[in-house]
RNA sequence: CGGGGAGUAGCGCAGCUUGGUUAGCGCGCAUGCUUUGGGAGCAUGAGGCCGCGGGUUCGAAUCCCGCCUCCCCGACCA
């Protein structure tokens, strides 16, 4: 007599309403049957895929390409992406988020309010009703969920509250790439925090990130905190979580010495000890034609026999930028010192000056300020002229440069930081190298890639300012509400794990995410197939899911193949060992294999799927 | 948006330089027989707007012009 497959009227079929540290699909007494699973692996890779995880989630069929950066996910990546999700939920719940479900397309109004209608330009999709009314599809929530609350709420006794939902987000990137890494439509689940004074909002953000902790540990990623700057949304504190992976698209460095690690923006140079400046020669201007970049200055001045050698990094080169406050039509400039074996940074740069505009001088410029020598600026041109001049932390008192003279064709040496010259501030803008030092340990930095997968923010009052958001306090008086937000991209975070877990023969998933805890193969001539039903159907009634590899007329190197495309935890296989009543289980993330008995086998695999 | 590549069957590709029968190969799919522990064999078969539009020519997947789309590398983001 062969098991019910779907176990439906099994009375040992779990409640739905499962445990919370389940995986979503965990009981619904399914049976993932290869015969009629909707699915189809492919032998090769799509020739559009570059990276591992969107060449194994196509060819193991758990996701299809329809445009440029959406995908349709079939039925194994559905289960793969609710399992992610469900993790996500129960962390969320833990910490006492409320999950709701806002739309997606949003009317112009709210965003307008927030002032992201022009902030966010083209990278929304925005579209039209038949009255010709303008809407988006919503990037990210917050203005939604100020106006929610604003809505409901508005006594101090309300708060803290945190919301969250899971939901398909739209951008309109400038290039999506790497399959399920970056879409323009993508699930995240986003979360807000609003709270009624800043220590409190502090709380909230502790919170989340101690529960992004416990999700990606959960999911098995390996991933790095890393201070982060505010972009378009606004704010202060904020941090990323980065899985750490070679296909990753964000840069960001680690220290030999230490768990530090940080985005390359936030990298802060420590600054060396002053020095003496007595007894340092007297600063020498050199005739140095035709010099204007540091290598020809550098071999000028070792050609010009004045008894030492000069490197790149005993220049100081001094970068002229603009920028512009918003709201402001002036640019103001500004000189940038920086030794002269590095670069500016735009990256850095920009950051350091948000939310200001930054942009390089043109042509122009130096015609409208002819003190400014291109290619021999100085630092005392720009002082003298009151125009702003900022140095990298390496120019400390006592250090001697070799720089513009601020006029053609010369060069200063020996100009003395505290003595000729002292810059208006400083700024930690030049590029970032493998081998700097650390500035938390004794360690150097190197640089490392990721994904992020989850980024923490303490926002603050920038949307309920927007909404005029505020809750009445004990005194009788209103109070405006502070905000933080949470996001987390829950399709990026099945690309991640794929990533940071396959090997040359497919998906090696964690057990929490995986589409099924055992993959049953029957193989063989005889009644395989119908004792490997009999013993999914089994497992099945354990709580336990299974997909069972039942198709006939196909060979047993294809079902292996396919089990380790799909990347299953553990694979049992019900084949020629069952005529001496023998069963193999195999281990997809180790390649171990043992041999079990058929009697209580059952019993066997279940022990193994709960952890031995 | 700047730079590079590609559009031919569901998927992966050849054919194009040098125009010429019915556009081909592998995988997949269908039918039958055989096969069943590592992507099976044989046989038969279905499946094409050769990206779109225009042009040259007796004749265009192939040559010319225009357009569209997609992919990859750089500036933005879960």
């Amino acid at each position: 007599m062969t098991a019910l497959p779907t176990g439906e009227d099994d009375p040992a079929t779990p409640c739905p309403f499962r445990p919370a540290t389940e995986p979503a699909n965990r009981g619904v007494a399914v049976l993932l049957r290869m015969s009629t699973l909707f699915l189809r692996t492919l032998r090769e890779d799509p020739a559009d895929a570059e990276v591992p995880s969107h060449k194994l989630l196509a060819r193991g069929g758990y996701v299809r390409r329809v445009a440029p950066g959406v995908h349709s996910w079939l039925p194994l990546g559905k289960l793969v992406l609710e399992n992610v999700a469900s993790v996500i939920r129960e962390e969320m719940s833990r910490i006492g988020g409320q999950e709701v479900l806002l739309p997606a397309l949003v009317s112009r109004e709210y965003y307008e309010a927030s002032g992201r209608w022009t902030e966010y330009g083209d990278s929304v999709f925005r579209v039209a009703d038949r009255k010709g009314a303008e809407y988006l599809l919503g990037p990210t929530h917050e203005e939604l969920f100020t106006q929610l609350v604003k809505g409901e709420y508005s006594s101090y006794k309300d708060f803290p509250v945190i919301l969250y939902q899971v939901q398909e987000k739209f951008r309109d990137e400038a290039r999506p790439r790497a399959g399920i890494l970056r879409g323009r439509e993508f699930h995240m689940k986003d979360a807000y925090s609003f709270d009624i004074d800043d220590e409190g909002l502090r709380r909230s953000y502790e919170l989340h990130r101690d529960a992004y902790v416990r999700m990606f540990d959960r999911l098995g990623l390996r991933y790095v905190i890393v201070s982060a700057m505010s972009g378009a949304m606004g704010g202060s504190a904020s941090e990323e979580f980065l899985a750490e992976t070679p296909t990753g698209e964000d840069t960001f460095v680690r220290s030999t010495g230490s768990d530090y690690a940080a985005n390359v923006e936030a990298v802060r140079t420590p600054a060396p000890p002053a020095r003496p400046i007595e007894g340092l020669p007297e600063a020498q201007a050199h005739h140095t034609p035709e010099t204007p970049t540091i290598e020809t200055l550098v071999d000028f001045l070792n050609d010009a026999g004045l008894g030492r050698t000069f490197t790149a990094a005993d220049t100081l080169k001094n970068v002229l930028v603009k920028i512009r406050q918003p709201g402001e039509d002036e640019w103001e400039i500004v000189g940038i010192g920086v030794p002269g074996d590095r670069d500016v940074d735009m990256k850095r740069l920009e950051a350091a000056m948000e939310p200001a505009e930054v942009a390089l001088l043109e042509d122009e410029d130096f015609e409208a300020h002819p003190f400014l020598v291109k290619g021999y600026v100085g630092p005392n041109a720009l002082l003298r002229n009151k125009l702003r001049y900022l140095a990298d932390p390496r120019v400390v008192e006592g250090t001697r440069w070799a720089t513009g003279a601020d006029q053609a064709d010369h060069h200063v040496v020996d100009l003395v930081c505290g003595r000729d010259f002292v810059p208006d501030g400083v700024i930690d803008v030049a590029d970032v190298r493998d081998g700097d030092p650390s500035p938390e340990d004794e360690g150097t930095l190197y640089t490392a890639r990721g994904i992020e997968i989850g980024h923490v923010f303490q926002l603050g009052r920038k949307y309920t300012d927007a909404f005029e958001l505020d809750a009445l306090g004990p005194d009788g008086k209103p109070k405006r509400i502070t905000m933080g937000s949470y996001g987390i991209g829950v399709s990026r975070v099945v690309a991640a794990i794929v990533e940071q877990s396959h090997d040359d023969k497919g998906i090696v998933w964690p057990r929490v995410v995986a589409p099924a805890d055992v993959h049953v193969i029957g193989t063989g001539k005889g009644d395989q197939v119908e004792v490997a039903l009999r013993v999914a159907g089994e497992l099945e009634a354990l709580g336990i899911r299974v997909l069972v590899d039942d198709r006939r007329n196909v060979s047993p190197g294809v079902k292996f193949t396919d089990a380790e495309l799909l990347g299953v935890p553990t694979s049992v296989i019900v084949g020629k060992g069952l005529d001496q009543g023998v069963l193999e289980v195999r281990d997809r993330a180790s390649g171990e294999r043992e041999e079990i008995a058929l009697d209580g086998a059952v019993e066997r695999v279940a022990a193994i799927v709960r952890g031995d």
